[in-house]
DNA sequence: TTCCCTCGTATTTTT
DNA sequence: TACGAGGGAA
């Protein structure tokens, strides 16, 4: 095994028994230490495969180190557990079936499946879904689970309206999924962590199976996550995290930062290995990387440093919208130095529904691009149908594929019959499956419905017990043929796409190999393993840096990838950070590692774009320049403005885009109300310092905070000049614009941070970041 | 039951 | 914009 690595590295590669906390920051080589750290125990200790267990968060993840491993080791180490902690959890849950209320051959129920079961749930609770957002409810339920909190803790503890609706929801959603046979993604975790706390013997087969235990991205872990690997590793000892608090962006989801804070205190006597070198970038990206992450509390010290030679500037650019900016982006791509392909570049967005104007001008340039994200393909409505089928073959019990399935090609069941159905099922406890099969001996089912119920019920079986010795291509390709689907869709407006789809679907089976995800020797059928790979299936799972094409996707799918070029776009306030994560500070600086992630993705070059209209739902918004412009550095950061003023731009690329310019300089067109995204109803007082008649922005250095010498040198928006008389206290009085006149009740925070909360006329309490709310005196 | 139209609301991010 | 839900007609 040889293998290039520094003094730390290797450290961390070679640190024998006991806890290891590796903090790797960006770019500084962490799936090298962690292979190289599984090389050397199998090779060098002569420790078993099946002994150890490596945990990541996407199956790409998964994937790499797999064949990294292999490829130190020269050969395919067989049992080892390398995967996805949800794809491990179902893993367990399968061979432990025989100890749980849900089969091995249990359905894994994706966020639609859960909101629509969730959705029965609130009817089955007699809950309004008008009055309460099924969403909400969802969100609630995942949170609890999250932090393994069943429905009979969440009930007792549950307070205001909504913490009541959801308990009230929370058991009848549990209901379904069990007489479903179905887990969703939480249970998966949450479940396998039960399993192993509360069974003892089986807790103590893993945990002494796993005599070494690694986890990547720990920062990413939420509540049941730890408690999974804190059982399995805490007697041993032997458990390697890796990760970055920095690079923390999943707290959305239940991620629990603390968790790697507080590593040292949960493994006494962990070792911490550091790693600040980084490969990747260049000191002009990485200065601007730490700079802006400087910003954050919660987190621990460190910068990252490289030997790399200076490089170009990074680039903040200023377009007038969106169209200008991709067709600016799309220029810089063409023109880019020799020896540079679309390959090289990536955009980077906050929100998939930013990728279009990208997609339309590489398209009109006739360059190759490939997108991660979005609609995903096994979301895709024909894509879900016809799952529904395999998967109802496969679990009888499944009332969400059944109801999807019988649905669709319409065979004359509508909702009428299936509510009698449900209620006939009932009454006789058995599942939906089995009542269809007798359909005409039920009482209250239309008679018309019945018999295709009944021929429905026949197709399914017959499906089944193909599935038992077909492959899963042979299983769809007679499921298709036997159920009209591609008949169905043709005579669809968009039909062609979808049959195209459907082939996909046939190719993306066939190619499917068990051993990813199971022993060969495992019970299930092939069909089983397949759907529910599927169900944990992420796009970014897909991407490979071989194929050609620029790349587009979302900074939470960037993480872990590099680029030579990256393009940071719609860095603007309200859209990234976005406005909602703007009113807690945690939330805050989640949205400010996600900043950081997407910087230091980029090798050599890197350009931070932030357009000033945008269209959202349909309108047009003013937008402003990203408080996170404010916080880089000055030294290896050059500012353009291309909108207007200045330096118009009139891009030499598209018509549509000097249009664009040319009403943006023009003003010809009336100032459109200016404000916070989402809200194009928003009046300003112009209030911010951005200058608001459509030129550009002026870039000024302003009042260093004294008390931080970090704040010296950069460059600042000036919000001075509009505020200087507001009173900013409890007690005073202000003007908000779209609220209206209120009353200061409190005020935290500091510089462009600095919170007001505010009672207003309407009688309603909200907390407003006074840099950006525009408040007058009263 | 199904189809079609209108209307309202939503976007973070993903296993 | 764009999708889903709900209402009304065939």
């Amino acid at each position: 095994m040889k293998l290039a690595l520094n003094a730390e590295q290797r450290h961390a590669v070679e640190y024998g028994a006991g806890p290891l906390l590796v903090l790797a920051g960006a770019g500084s080589g962490k799936t090298r230490v962690l292979t190289a750290r599984v090389a050397r125990l199998l090779q060098e200790e002569g420790e078993r495969p099946e002994r150890i267990l490596a945990v990541t968060f996407t199956n790409k993840a998964a994937g790499v180190m797999r064949d990294r491993i292999a490829d130190l080791l020269g050969e395919e180490p067989r049992g080892l557990w390398v995967g996805t902690f949800h794809s491990i959890a179902a893993r367990l849950l399968r061979r432990e079936g025989d100890r749980l209320q849900r089969g091995a051959n249990f359905t894994i129920y994706a966020e639609d499946d859960s909101l629509r079961a969730i959705k029965r749930a609130m009817e089955e609770a007699d809950l309004d879904t008008q009055r309460w957002s099924p969403n909400l409810i969802r969100a609630r339920i995942s949170d609890a689970k999250n932090a393994l909190v069943s429905a009979d803790e969440y009930a007792a503890s549950a307070f205001d309206l909504a913490a009541k609706a959801t308990a009230r929801v929370y058991p009848a959603y549990e209901r379904i999924l069990a007489r479903s046979n179905a887990y969703d993604f939480d249970d998966l975790l949450a479940n396998a962590a039960r399993l192993l706390e509360g069974v003892p013997e089986v807790g103590d087969r893993y945990a002494s199976r796993f005599r070494h235990v690694l986890v990547d991205e720990y920062q990413d872990t939420n509540h049941a996550q730890y408690r999974i690997v804190k059982r399995l590793a805490v007697e041993h000892g032997n458990i390697c995290v890796v990760g970055d608090d920095d690079q923390s962006i999943y707290g959305w989801r239940g991620a629990d930062i603390r968790n790697i804070l507080d590593f040292e205190r949960d493994f006494p006597g962990a070792e911490v290995v550091r790693l600040e070198e980084n490969y990747r970038s260049t000191p002009a990206i990485l200065e601007v990387a730490n700079e802006v992450i400087s910003n954050n509390r919660d987190r621990k010290d460190k910068r990252l440093r490289t030997r790399r030679p200076a490089g170009e500037p990074v680039q903040v650019v200023q377009l007038p919208d969106e169209r200008a900016e991709a067709s600016w982006i799309v220029e810089q791509i063409q023109g880019a130095e020799i020896g540079r392909g679309p390959q090289d570049h990536v955009v980077l967005y906050r929100t998939n529904a930013q990728s279009r104007p990208f997609e339309d001008a590489l398209r009109r340039a006739r360059i190759a691009y490939r997108i991660v994200g979005g609609v995903r393909f096994y979301e895709r409505r024909e894509i879900k149908d016809v799952l529904a089928y395999l998967q109802l073959a496969v679990n009888p019990a499944d009332e969400a594929a059944f109801a999807r399935a019988v649905s669709w090609p319409r065979r004359g069941v509508g909702g009428v019959t299936l509510d009698r159905l449900r209620r006939a099922a009932a009454e006789r406890s058995v599942n939906l499956l089995d009542a269809a099969e007798i359909a005409r001996d039920l009482d209250g089912v239309p008679p018309g419905g019945a018999r295709s119920l009944e021929d429905f019920a026949a197709g399914i079986s017959a499906l089944s017990e193909l599935a038992c010795e077909a492959t899963t291509e042979e299983v769809i390709r007679e499921c298709i043929r036997s159920f009209g689907i591609v008949a169905a869709l043709e005579l669809e407006e968009d039909g062609a796409d979808r049959i195209a789809n459907v082939t996909e679907l046939l190719a993306a089976a066939s190619s499917f190999d068990r051993t990813d995800v199971e022993d060969a020797t495992a019970e299930a059928t092939d069909l089983e393993l397949y759907l529910q790979s599927a169900a944990l299936h992420a796009d970014i799972d897909d991407y490979d840096d071989r194929e050609p094409g620029v790349t587009l996707m979302t900074l939470h799918n960037a993480k872990g990838l590099e680029f030579p070029v990256v393009y940071l776009v719609g860095v603007e306030e309200g859209l990234f950070p976005l406005a909602r994560a703007m009113e807690s500070r945690e939330e805050l600086e989640e949205e400010r590692r996600l900043f950081y992630v997407g910087v230091t993705r980029a090798e050599d070059r890197l350009f931070v774009t932030h357009a000033n209209r945008r269209w959202r739902y349909g309108s047009e918004v003013r937008a402003e320049p990203s408080s996170f412009l404010a916080e880089m550095p000055e030294g290896p950061v050059e500012h353009r403005s291309l909108a207007v003023g200045g330096g118009r731009y009139r891009g030499a690329g598209t018509s549509r885009a000097r249009a664009a310019g040319r009403r943006a300089g023009g003003g010809t067109r009336a100032p459109r109300e200016s404000g916070s995204f989402g809200d194009p109803k928003r009046a300003s007082s112009g209030g911010a310092g951005w200058s608001s008649g459509g030129a550009s922005f002026d870039w000024h250095r302003g009042g260093r905070r004294q008390a931080e010498p970090a704040g010296e040198g950069k460059l600042r928006y000036d919000y001075s000049d509009s505020q200087e008389d507001l009173r900013l206290e409890s007690g005073a009085r202000v003007v908000h614009p779209r609220f209206g006149d209120g009353l200061i009740l409190s005020v935290s925070g500091e510089g462009r941070l600095t919170r007001a909360e505010i009672e207003f006329e309407d009688g309603i309490r909200r907390k407003v970041m006074v840099a950006h709310a525009g408040l007058r005196p009263a």
